[in-house]
DNA sequence: TAATTTATGGCAGTCGCTGACATGTGACAA
DNA sequence: TTGTCACATGTCAGCGACTGCCATAAATTA
């Protein structure tokens, strides 16, 4: 049975509810169109409480990517060290897909709803990007780390940059109709990803 | 002579004058640290009129940087159709710094200055590198002409995003000392260039 | 049950940013 | 030169995001 108590329990129900909200409201009548306190109201939940939560309004919205980070960062430790630098965040970045395809329901859809909102939202697609830079640093240290190089490492910097990249890149609609199922996002993700691994001569993202 | 008349070049005095006050408070005082009601001051100009020259607060410190996509764009039109995308544009971008180095010394100081408070300022650099993003559609859109593909084409997206991702490596700082000088600047812009087009297969940007 | 921790609500206030209206200053023609 | 017009600027009122502070209510632990 559960270790946490009937608080902590309490809490990420109040998490979810406002994401929730936040995106239906987001899609339904837009991101700046929406206050926080519309959101808050949404959860019978004091704006101040809000932001006890999320630090930001965007974030409600981008705590979901945020979490992928997490797992990412998390996969990539799993990998074996022989392997090349790029191969094992491609691999990385396919077992999160995965985990989230075979993982429940009502996180997948919220998951694409975020992923929705967040790709015709301007100002959070630009959140988003934002946060790419700081995760950017957090991939840089442990790609460095498992290289054996410096922590301002070019080359791993660059590897790392090329990865989010491509990411972005496979996140993005394609065409006017936009990804709505797992299944295309990972299919457009592939696509990204072998284009970029067809481009790169063999051995690139390994110091010789 | 200046077919400009007064009020021109008085609007673009206070920009300037601006951009300065802005970059120097934001140095010595620290980014969120400073209110535009300070900046406005500086100049003794009204906050409201702050406003109708810069669309944010960041505006002010990212305005230099984004005019260099515009002088970008007008050097990669210049490129001989038959050069390769990926090549155009890094001869594009060393175009552009050699027209800076060749300009006012008043420019050239401003602008490095510039590029020192967006690097050691996070929400700033984050915020450059958002507008990198957003340019990323103009130069997708360039590309694609040049090589007549679909404007969501997804070699022309990969071309474009993998240029601005090692031009933003480029600029950013090697080291705890940074980086202080044009020539300084332009090596490592260098460098990072040279590390993309080795790590490349031949041929890799144009569809085959 | 009592004591302690911790989540929440309410409130006042700062700051970024905008719309509307009034005023002043350059541009241009008579 | 003068009068008219366009436009840059100042003032003010206001919204919404976000924060610090203090009181209160709920859950945890003894």
């Amino acid at each position: 049975m559960d270790r946490i108590g009937l608080r902590e329990r309490k809490k990420q129900k109040t998490r979810l509810a406002l994401i929730d909200a936040a995106l239906d409201l987001f899609a339904a009548q837009g991101y700046e169109a929406t206050t926080v306190d519309q959101i808050a109201a949404a959860v019978e939940v004091s704006p101040r409480t809000f932001f006890r939560y999320f630090a930001t309004k965007e974030d409600v919205a981008l705590s979901l990517p945020l979490d992928g980070l997490e797992t990412l960062l998390a996969e990539l430790a799993a990998r074996p060290a022989q392997e090349p630098p790029f191969t094992a965040l491609g691999h990385a970045l396919r077992a999160m897909v995965t985990m989230l395809e075979e993982g429940d329901l009502a996180d997948r859809t919220r998951f694409l709803k975020a992923h929705e909102v967040i790709d015709d939202t301007p100002a959070l697609f630009a959140g988003s990007v934002r946060r790419m830079v700081d995760s950017e640093r957090r991939l840089v240290a442990e790609i460095a780390r498992r290289e054996g190089a410096e922590p301002d490492d070019l080359l791993s910097h660059f590897v790392v940059a090329l990865f989010t990249t491509v990411t972005r890149i496979g996140f993005e609609h394609c065409g006017p109709a936009g990804v709505h199922d797992l299944t295309a996002l990972a299919e457009r993700l592939e696509a990204t990803l072998t284009l970029a691994e067809r481009s790169l001569c063999p051995g690139w993202d390994r110091a010789r």
